[in-house]
DNA sequence: GATTTTTTTGCACGCGGGTGCAAAAGCAAG
DNA sequence: CTTGCTTTTGCACCCGCGTGCAAAAAAATC
């Protein structure tokens, strides 16, 4: 199609640049030791025939690949599209590039995994909801992980790293601000119920709610962080009810939900947010700033978070196997 | 971390099994020959040891990868969370992973793409908006990428392989059925005006509808496929006007514009889709079919598209470099 | 200018596996 | 038991580059 068997190879550029391939390989490392005359005798004969590295080899050599595997399972979730973008960036920034692992479908999962690692990937990073022990244990297994990252999510896992912004420390700053802010019946709407996903806002929540008021929240959840689930959820939770029924105020494990719930409450019930029934989120979507939304949520430090990220990939880190971060709480008009 | 260097190859298998390392290789190969025999004893020597093939490896000898670069430089658009969703998937099934690139940053965009260049991708898909012709050069000039293709998207370009749903079709459907529906006073929302986006669309709604009805349709544009932007649009159009000085029905780009577009007109407006106002959109979002947008707009055969893309990465295609698809228009109550 | 020291360069070997061909083994027919 | 043919197996060499060390060249010293 494009460009033929057009492979230049050290070698070609030795030729040219009448040296020794090992010296052609050298012009390229920052550190080696050469002349400048013939660095530039190289770098100018590796122009003239278009001459770039080849990763493949270089790698297999080596045996680092500055790849990366991103596992995601949930793209249903616009937050997940921030994350991948952010994530990517910063990456690549860094020199790593990035292969992405639908694990969406269970049964591919493993396999994806098993294939990505079969590629030397320097790290697996798993930004998906509900991986259960079963893939876990697959990426461990794959020998040639050399790291399990998990991002945005804490995981007990002893084999893993996590990166993720501290869940109690939010939620605490959440609850604190619905209550000071004088509402009294909230329900709490969570993401899927799988053991390793997001339980600690919930909880965080409902034993601080109970702290302080004596009262035990109502909570439900749904199965996929999906606006629609929760659109859907609350369209059903609440049809047929007076207003002195309902909640006053929704805490939303995140913004997806809370947008699917704040769509449903104006337009199947047509009441007001926040003034019948505030809402709160969690990640700070684009679209929570949104005049249509205007959110209260919480915004995680993605970009400290992917920089740790690439601290842990470069082995500077501290070995600490969970690092944490603290966002910061938005207050907008919807609660 | 996870496991040590704990790389078993070929070799090892080999020894284990009493066999030669090429044995090991043969029995792995589908048409290779070789006894039953000593097929079985290299497979479970090799099941025991916990031996994979290394891609890394078999990549830098056969001068396949199968790796595909899927470049995106959109991130706003919740449609590309569907697309990389699908593409990955279909990708994975037959066989090849994804690399994904982000483009978003023009500045590294080029960087980005000489980078997946050298891992000797066996393709580059471009499933971008505003890819100029200076990515392209890029992307052509990369000696080592085999194919470029342009995924949901038709381009002109010769050196390109294009896999898109026919948008003159698509929109002819939507026009029509605009037409036909009463509407008389239209007005089209599309994307950025780069010369390599959907201008075709634009372009059909507007001589269509000038033919049928002889009068020239308003348009207007924003700068990305947000449907923030969308929604700030409609709310800095619309303002101060009374309902009679409004269009009647908005037909947009895609979907994510529609539904910018249909919040503002909700929410700011306190209008009524399609009871002032009617919408259209494209894509046909996972979002597009909730009873809060019931959006009409029009379905792209993503799997179909993907399954060509795999076609012409395996070489089977057809080697024309523009294959259309058609898709179906979805009606619902949005107009 | 000869010698020592430092810098620069070349090279054998390895990373893990694929390919084509030749040697070895298996098998059937004579 | 040969001979001739087919199936299996082993092997040399290659993919493109990195590493450690030794040889060569350049620079510094006396």
């Amino acid at each position: 199609m494009v460009n033929q068997n057009n492979s230049v190879t050290a070698d070609d550029v030795a030729q040219r640049a009448g040296v020794s391939r090992w010296t052609v390989n050298r012009a390229y490392r920052k550190d080696a030791s050469i002349s400048a005359k013939s660095r530039d005798k190289v770098m100018k004969a590796a122009e003239e025939l278009g001459y770039v590295p080849d990763l493949l080899a270089t790698s297999l050599a080596t045996d680092r690949t500055n790849l990366v595997a991103l596992l995601v399972d949930d793209f249903a979730n616009p937050h997940k599209l921030v994350m991948m973008e952010r994530l990517t960036r910063i990456l690549r920034k860094n020199g790593y590039d990035t292969l992405l692992v639908n694990t969406s479908d269970e049964e591919d999962a493993s396999a994806a995994l098993l294939n990505a690692s079969q590629r030397r990937v320097d790290a697996a990073v798993l930004i998906g909801v509900s991986f259960n022990d079963q893939i876990l244990e697959t990426a461990l297994g794959a020998k040639r992980v050399k790291k399990l990252i998990v991002f945005a999510r804490m995981s007990g896992n002893d084999n893993t790293i996590s990166i993720y912004c501290d869940d109690r420390v939010a939620m605490t700053a959440i609850t604190q601000h619905v209550s000071s802010s004088g509402y009294r019946n909230p329900l709490f709407i969570a993401g899927p119920q799988t053991h390793s996903a997001h339980l600690q806002r919930k909880e965080t929540f409902l034993s601080l709610w109970e702290q302080n008021t004596g009262t035990k929240p109502a909570f439900t959840s749904v199965e996929r962080y999906d606006p629609q689930l929760a659109y859907n959820l609350v369209t059903r939770l609440f049809s047929g009810k007076s207003i002195s029924e309902l909640p006053d105020v929704l805490v939303c494990e995140n913004d997806a939900l809370a947008m699917g719930a704040i769509d449903a409450i104006r337009y199947e019930f047509g009441l007001s947010v926040p003034k019948d029934i505030a809402v709160t989120g969690f990640d700070n979507l684009p679209q929570a700033s949104s005049p249509h939304y205007e959110l209260t949520t919480y915004r995680q430090p993605l970009t400290d978070m992917a920089n740790a990220l690439v601290e842990v990939l470069e082995g500077k880190a501290r070995t600490s196997k969970l690092n944490s971060f603290q966002g910061e709480l938005i207050i907008r008009k919807s609660a």
